[in-house]
DNA sequence: AACTTTTCTGCAACCGATCTCAGCAACCGA
DNA sequence: TCGGTTGCTGAGATCGGTTGCAGAAAAGTT
């Protein structure tokens, strides 16, 4: 049996459709026996009112696209639990767009969605984004992009602040004696990786370390890999690493293994994330923890804010520290 | 500008809109000159077809929801990527449902996607499946289980085969001179979990040892835990130890460094998934490798047949042994 | 009591497609 | 030349809702 239409319990309920359809989206515009009465006829028939015809109607859906390029990556697995939480409070339905990283694959996805009436969208990248592409697509600025954009887009977005981040690390490393601080970069082509990177440049010198920055070429499982050889061959061998995101942490920490390094006992290593996986890893590793839940809320609000004509808003969350196993004093 | 709608096209092409739908969803029915004719004007305005309007109207979609439990844990992340391209390949667009393994948002999701016509679904539990609870929920036998259900059942079901799969693991311990192997269970409340369970128990004994089962207990950072803790404090400690899947394995290892206790070292691990993360795990974690990608073009097959009305079928895939380093031959 | 305002419900057009049916033209064989 | 096919296109109902408009009923004013 499938669900009844609504002319049925319009029938039933001894009104018309219109009524019916009021009753349930505009329930003050109708009198409340009235109401109670539709609503208590359409509970006993199973009725619930088709998404889909509203939608082409009124033009709107509470669809709202994350569009991920890898959702095997579990920083975007957490990102997404997060957000579908995130849009479940706000009464939207995340729908999730793997895109494989592939260009084609995220046009397509922004126009499907956008068929589909999604009042915006939200973009997880994995490489650099140009809003004007998107723009094109039909979403216009009615999008938020986890990643900082171009200085002066017009685009919403939210980071979290990358030189606190890796100040975090680099003090955290410090007060366990290390001076010799190395760093491996994420592959992926953000801004936010950028900056990271840039930050530690900074605050390396600034603390008078000279930076060192391994070699973070290599996708998938040879992440990690070169940055463990060079590591390993490095003349003046660090006593720690800070790693660009936690993904990398894990590959660097798994090669050093196969060399016969052990962490925290021959290095130290702190990742950028914080994922939960973290805490079953091998040793479980201590991070620059983000907000990734919170970094969800505010992503829907600034979206719903732009959806609603309001100003586009760059907002920058503060990280903290995640100490866990992999940094020990240094001997 | 938003894309015009067909009556747009069909005016300006100057034909009626009966026509311009024909042109695409039904080629063949339209001469050939008006057809490229429609087809170049329909281009030439950006023009593309409204999803929401022909699902409407036909009552058949191209949504196939793909419901699992946690979109964090790896495994999941995996299938869903592996089913993102199958459904992909038979031009259907998966829409992934993350239930966070509440029964509630599980039925909301089904009511869901019924409501957008969707032709079938694939579930992915993290308990038992009870057949009857979503027949009644709209999609009857149009859905495909990754698991396996009670025998008997008329509900279509993609597995690997646990014993043969655990077989791999004994024998390949065996090989390297294990004579003492634990087990420990994921929590998961699947059969395939108690198939896996119990073809441990059953295979240990044929090959003459007594079957050791730690304490799986504990959910999260917690699991992997207790088996550490229970497994250093055994009197006769076993040399290695299976785990139900890769996840465990994770969390298992994790603990047991944190005990003092290293792999492949002191113990053998060999997981239960096959993982693309154990890769880049500490160490690399030997695991019993499911045909994921497989799995999920054989789902989206089913799912069709029996949506056509073909015969509900059961497919049993073998699984294959990835050796990488958290075995090794006891001392 | 008469008039104005407010509240509530019905009517019917509309969103963007699909699809059955009917009509028209071209074609066929006898 | 005519009845019968066949091929192609248009008309219009339909899917399941929403919404502006109009009118009836109820409430408020003087």
């Amino acid at each position: 049996m499938s669900t009844p239409s609504i002319d049925e319990v319009a029938a039933a309920a001894g009104v018309h459709r219109s009524t019916v359809s009021r009753a349930f989206s505009r329930p003050e515009a109708v009198k409340r026996e009235t109401r109670e009465h539709i609503r208590q006829v359409a509970a006993s028939m199973g009725y619930r009112m088709s998404p889909l015809a509203q939608a082409l109607r009124t033009k709107v859906s509470t669809l709202v696209p994350l569009v991920v390029p890898d959702i095997t990556n579990p920083y975007f697995a957490e990102l997404a639990k997060a957000m579908t939480a995130a849009a479940g409070e706000r009464g939207y339905q995340l729908v999730l767009c793997v895109t494989e990283n592939d260009a084609d694959a995220t046009a397509r996805y922004l126009d499907a969605m956008q068929a589909m009436y999604a009042p915006f969208a939200v973009i997880a990248p994995y490489a650099r984004v140009f809003p004007a592409e998107f723009e094109s697509r039909g979403f216009g600025k009615r999008l938020v992009v986890i990643d900082r954009v171009e200085s002066g887009d017009q685009i919403s977005t939210v980071t979290v602040d990358s030189a606190t981040g890796i100040a975090l690390a680099l003090d955290h490393l410090f007060e366990l004696g290390h001076t010799s601080i190395a760093y491996v970069s994420g592959i992926a082509g953000t801004h936010t990786a950028a900056d990271r990177c840039q930050a530690y440049r900074t605050l390396a010198e600034e603390r008078g370390m000279t930076p060192i920055e391994l070699d973070s070429s290599g996708i998938g499982v040879g992440a990690g890999e070169r940055a463990a050889e060079e590591l390993v061959s490095l003349r003046e061998r660090p006593t720690a690493v800070v790693a660009g995101n936690d993904l990398v942490a894990f590959g660097l920490i798994s090669s050093l293994g196969s060399r016969g390094m052990s962490v925290p006992g021959d290095v130290s290593v702190v990742g950028f994330d914080g994922l939960a996986l973290g805490a079953r890893s091998n040793p479980p590793l201590t991070s620059v923890q983000q907000p990734i839940a919170e970094m969800g809320r505010i992503a829907i609000r600034l979206a719903e804010q732009v959806a609603n004509g309001g100003p586009v808003e760059h907002v920058v969350l503060q990280p903290q520290l995640l100490v866990r196993s992999s940094t020990r004093p240094v001997r």
